[in-house]
DNA sequence: TTGAAAGCGCTAACAG
DNA sequence: CTGTTAGCGCTTTCAA
């Protein structure tokens, strides 16, 4: 008589079925060194038979757990989602899995699902746009391979993937100064926290905004509007640009849902787009794209940056000791209707 | 000397450093019975002072992971993220933490990440409109407590949460009814399988349009067309639709995306909306409720939904024997500006 | 109420 | 190339 089939069928059930040790059934489930190809094959039948599935659980008290956390700001971001894409496509054909944290808004909230995932012992970890003080990143990346995605800076501790920021600021304004326009303002998220200020892409699409404007000889024109990367930051940004004395005749703001609360405030005055004013955002989201709103936007590869940060992380859990890498890819512009030439001159 | 610091805190270091049983730490670890206050306090100031944390993957082997899985087939639907955050609300003050395993589209990717969050031997598993035969479900309810969100028929192995999308097909139908629209016509995704018909959504919508244009005495008027939940299904539902001998006067799509893609076909046809034509979606999303857009549509409590899958599954995981429970929630109608009074008489 | 000791399922030294 | 054995960090009987 059998036990009853409820139990949890293991190594040591495998290994008497395939009259091996289970040595063999581990170096098998592992690719390690040391099998034979006859062992291979008895064990790979016998776990078919019996339906084996290694626990994850008891394998992460000794090896690899084969997880790969992704700790995610916000679900809701499309430009994210992306990201997890190109992540998970790397990780396609490989044994690790990908298992997201949500709800980490706030540098609190981080370090909680930071300590859950190194408390599952997990293989490596996938920081998309941390908020977390730089001391802290290092330390987490110490206890646990680490790769930070969508902050700037570099650390001897952590692999970077991030966007050119800076160029990506380039691009709208050289777009808008080729259009004729002058006066670009631009909405930037405040940044309140010194130490993080430079990190943060806001702050570098902030500084890649002055940088252009200054290069194309419009350093007297350079006005800022410093709200939040949210639909109401948008919205007061773009009220606020144009209380002031000199109307600008295009606005670049930091992020798509910027744009979008600006967009509104601009209808709300009474004034057209792009006839009276261009307006371009920074994401390329779903949103951007959607026909009824078409904004010209800077859109940032998430996809490619997602498979960049696997594929490094993959190369970290390998090899601790391997010299950090900083990936800054480039983005490109997706002109829609939204920005057009300037009118009055 | 102290032993390299790198080396992992463990319940013994507590025990010893409380100068207790190491069953001590764990029984004030779990709030099991059977330790006194004093040793509680000891025992807790060791744990804080040595920085403890405990091993979910060494917890895991023996006792339960502290782990919920969510399985959701698709990031970008803001539907499923109002549900996600519901699951964190309610499990915002609890040991659980939460995972969500991303990329489940098919069947077959669906089977490979259930295994997943099987073998890291998580407490509970939540699925999100689940599309694997029901008999699989019961196979994993069975194995680890499970409830399922979004998808009709009931089970006695796994709890359920949906929202009664019948009666989410009658308010629109209703609300097109009196204001004066006889010929009302549904895009409606089309299923191929038959087992999984009756419990998925689009046909329990698909369904509750057909009933509710009978119960308005307007069953010679009903007109499906028959593409699916996407933004192209419902250009070419719509198409369809308008290619018709008679026209109809609204369109009630079966999701928020096709109704986009019937108010794109709609424009192209030389249409408005809703002058000549009054569109209603399905899941009030973000995109429905965006401005420009302004779409009448079916409102679902994601958060209610997340919430009570959420206090489903606790209550299950503390009782695998309770009898199993199936909640059905009501939606709402979020009116807005593609509907209007039929016009034309 | 407390603690000693036996695993949970697996991996990794180490012998053969 | 193969198997024996000792843990990983925790929970859980079972005595004391």
């Amino acid at each position: 008589m059998d036990k009853p089939s409820t139990r949890r069928i293991t190594i040591v059930d495998v290994a008497r079925h395939a009259q091996v040790s289970t040595t063999a059934v581990s170096k098998v489930l592992r690719n390690a060194y040391g099998a034979s190809p006859a062992m291979r094959a008895k064990v790979q039948q016998a776990i078919a038979e019996l339906g084996y599935r290694p626990s994850a659980a008891a394998r992460g008290l000794r090896g690899q757990t084969y997880t790969i956390g992704v700790m995610i700001p916000e679900l809701r971001n499309l430009f994210f989602a992306d990201i997890i894409d190109g992540i998970t496509a790397q990780l396609g054909g490989t044994d690790y899995q990908v298992l997201i944290a949500p709800g980490c808004n706030g540098e609190k909230a981080e370090a909680r699902v930071i300590d859950a995932m190194t408390d599952r012992n997990m293989d490596g970890l996938i920081l998309i746009a941390p908020v977390s003080a730089k001391k802290r990143l290092t330390e987490v990346a110490c206890s646990v391979p680490t790769v930070v995605v969508g902050r700037h800076g570099s650390s001897p501790a952590y692999d970077t993937v991030t966007d050119d920021d800076v160029a990506g600021a380039a691009l709208v304004v050289d777009h808008l100064a080729d259009l004729g326009h002058r006066r670009i303002a631009h909405i930037e998220h405040h940044e309140t926290d010194r130490v993080r200020l430079a990190e943060m892409p806001n702050a570098q699409r902030a500084e890649g905004y002055k940088d252009a404007m200054r290069r194309r000889g419009l350093e007297a024109e350079i006005d800022i509007a410093s709200t939040s990367y949210t639909h109401e930051g948008g919205y007061l940004g773009a009220k606020e640009l144009l209380a002031r004395p000199r109307l600008p005749t295009a606005i670049f703001a930091g992020a798509d849902v910027v744009a979008l609360g600006a967009l509104e405030a601009i209808a709300e005055a009474g004034l057209s787009v792009p006839g009276d004013i261009s307006v371009a955002g920074y994401d390329n989201s779903a949103l951007a794209a959607f026909g009824p709103v078409s904004l010209t936007s800077v859109d940032q590869d998430g996809r490619q940056m997602g498979a960049d940060a696997a594929r490094l992380l993959v190369a970290r859990i390998a090899d601790r000791e391997r010299r950090t890498v900083h990936v800054k890819l480039s983005p490109t512009l997706a002109v829609r209707r939204t920005t057009a030439a300037l009118s009055r001159p």
